[in-house]
DNA sequence: CGCGTTTTGTTCGAGTCTGATCATTTATGA
DNA sequence: TCATAAATGATCAGACTCGAACAAAACGCG
């Protein structure tokens, strides 16, 4: 017989399988084929290919056309064999936390991922690189993930060299409530975040309206949202033409509880001084400590002190209650699957999507009527 | 070997499947089509295409008419299969062209609202705020729209005042290819959007990579994607600490079509002055204008000027082929019909959502191979 | 080493897609 | 309203593709 010479680099025949593996990639990578060019390629015959074609077709995974085949198209009604493709993802998740902030994820990312009927695997950490890419690994090695939904710490060099090895991982990645930073380029990872820098100038613009002149901000840099929350209280100062620089900004980052009563008294101290009538508190929890120390020292909120909240995880337990800027939490998890969902189905050709939500203001108590001491200067100029 | 000559950039003949294909997306993007125009386009006869057109309207895909299709219309009672067509809800659609660009974009959103089970009514409008607004009211009255797509024109105070107008409409909006201004603080305006200066980059480090250590940039103010593009060949500059001030870097906005050739000429001049070897051309048609002049002067492409184009239109048509950044124009629409059902759907509880998209870069001749005259001092030190 | 099973190749008649011609129908303007 | 030009569909022919039947080779196995 004549020696058929495969055209490809090695002489070797192929096995069946590796055949339409080859021809799957050249169909993906054209969107479709000839017999005739695929079989003068692969170096068989073309009643070969036709075979392989006609499976490939009963699979669903082509659709058969005269004198080849293309990628499978709706047009193609000869699909009418069901879906066998019931193969149902695992997804796995890994988030710094499993009693603040991200149940109301997790919720979210469960709700959608049943809805998509996807299996959703979570994992908590600590807020620390080496221990987020532990928790992966061992989801990687002991589960069978076909994605990663996954909210890193990203501070340092270690956060860095933690998102490449994310950004490499052979299955897809989102992060949530996290974003892949601008400078790192190649970068294939998608989010879905909070703009939280959105919702600090809510608060800020919210307490102008109710008549503060100086608004302060008290936050814990311990946090990854909070240099977001300052950059928006930032912004919102400067629209407002109020100068940042004589307002009272206080971080409580590295304090031990023995201090926070020493470090309130400092705060409310420095208010005094500065004429300031309304803070943005990040984190919920602290607002109910301050709110709490507040009442303690017969500080009125709202009428000497207006607050806001950051996070509304537990602000409307304190006394009186505390208005707060409300993240949506459980949309971040049910885009998060959504996006994660849309990956998995579509491949590569999806680009990469990247997904800002906007939070909510929710009003209560603490912030709600004019300041009663108003502030030095110019006032009731309101809205 | 086939025997019919295809018309096509690609000397590739369609299957049949592909031809529908193709034209169901000429449909989508344009609305209608007509058999002479398909027929030329697909090189193949107008017999042909009828046959197709017969074949798709008897799956009530297509609406037949004299002289081509149209998209399935509730007047066209031919519907054997007695659908009721249930459209829940109908979207208007505004956008500034119906030539360039976003025939691609409405293709996108098209399929998707036929997948989500809406109506889209597209209207095309100029590159000015004042049309925009006409548009978008002629569409208010004369139909009863439950959604709004629209990519207005932004720049000056019109631009904002347009902006405030669309965010106080009763009816939910999505912007496609814009962005809602971060000052402007009360937006529940929702979009999605292509990241240009994420395209931008990616180009530049891409002729960086292929040894260029000059690179140009030739934009056209006269579009609202330019500022992008030159933000974001200015980032990628700065990180690869080339210096921006003696870069190339021209408008051909205010030119008159007489001006172009000279332009050109001044703008080779200038690369020759600077040792640029390599230019980043916004708006493919540019691009392509300003490669036959290459060609025409002598200049070689790629050998003395590497060119990349934006948008990739037309950049496969160019002597030699433009490599191109291509934004996920299909995509732009999809999302943008995504987030309007999902808006429909859930209401006001949904969070704000805003997307961005990153765009690919497609690689052909004009920008591979090193340059041939090296650039003035360090060079070869590829990656 | 020989056998059966599986996979691949060849031949050839039937089937399918495409294009050309021409009579008929339809749209458009005077 | 009629006339003209264009679009349409039927029919036929040519080229190509498809699938069945049979033949040959490769592989697994005892």
């Amino acid at each position: 017989m004549s020696p058929e010479q495969p055209a490809e680099g090695t002489g070797k025949s192929l096995f069946s399988l590796q055949r339409r593996e080859r021809l799957m990639e050249e169909l993906r990578a054209h969107g479709a084929i000839t017999v005739r060019g695929i079989a003068a390629k692969l170096g068989v015959s073309e009643l070969t290919i036709r075979r392989d074609v006609n499976l490939l077709a009963d699979e669903g995974l082509v659709s058969r056309v005269h004198g080849g085949a293309t990628l499978p198209s709706p047009l193609d009604r000869s699909g009418a064999a069901g879906r066998p493709p019931q193969h149902s993802y695992s997804i796995g998740m890994v988030v710094p936390s499993l009693d603040y902030y991200w149940p109301q994820v997790i919720s979210g990312a469960r709700a959608e991922a049943e809805e998509q009927n996807l299996r959703i695997l979570v994992r908590g950490s600590a807020y620390d690189a080496a221990d987020n890419r532990r928790q992966v690994q061992a989801l990687l090695d002991t589960q069978n993930i076909d994605g990663l939904i996954v909210a890193p710490d990203m501070t340092g060099e270690r956060g860095q060299e933690l998102l490449r090895w994310l950004n490499a991982l052979p299955i897809p990645v989102v992060l949530a409530e996290r974003r892949s930073p601008v400078e790192n380029p190649a970068h294939r990872l998608e989010w879905v975040a909070t703009d939280h820098a959105f919702g600090a100038g809510m608060a800020v613009r919210h307490l102008w309206q109710e008549g503060h002149r100086k608004i302060g901000c008290l936050a814990d840099s311990s946090s990854p949202t909070t240099p977001h929350v300052v950059r928006g209280w930032r912004q919102a100062m400067a629209a407002l033409k109020i100068p940042v620089e004589g307002s009272v900004h206080e971080d409580s980052a590295k304090l031990d509880n023995g201090d926070r009563a020493a470090h309130f008294d400092h705060v409310l101290e420095l208010c005094k001084k500065t004429g300031t009538t309304a803070l943005l508190v990040h984190s919920d929890t602290q607002a109910v400590a301050f709110v709490q120390h507040c009442v303690d020292k017969g500080v009125q909120v709202p009428g000497d002190m207006a607050i806001v909240g950051y996070d509304d995880e537990v602000a409307y337990l304190a006394e009186p209650a505390i208005s707060a800027v409300r993240p949506p939490k459980q949309y971040v998890g049910k885009v998060a699957v959504q996006l994660m969902a849309a990956r998995l189905a579509e491949g590569r050709m999806r680009p990469v999507h990247r997904v800002e939500l906007n939070p909510e203001l929710i009003l209560r108590e603490s912030s709600i009527g004019a300041p009663r001491v108003p502030a030095t200067g110019v006032l009731q100029e309101s809205l």
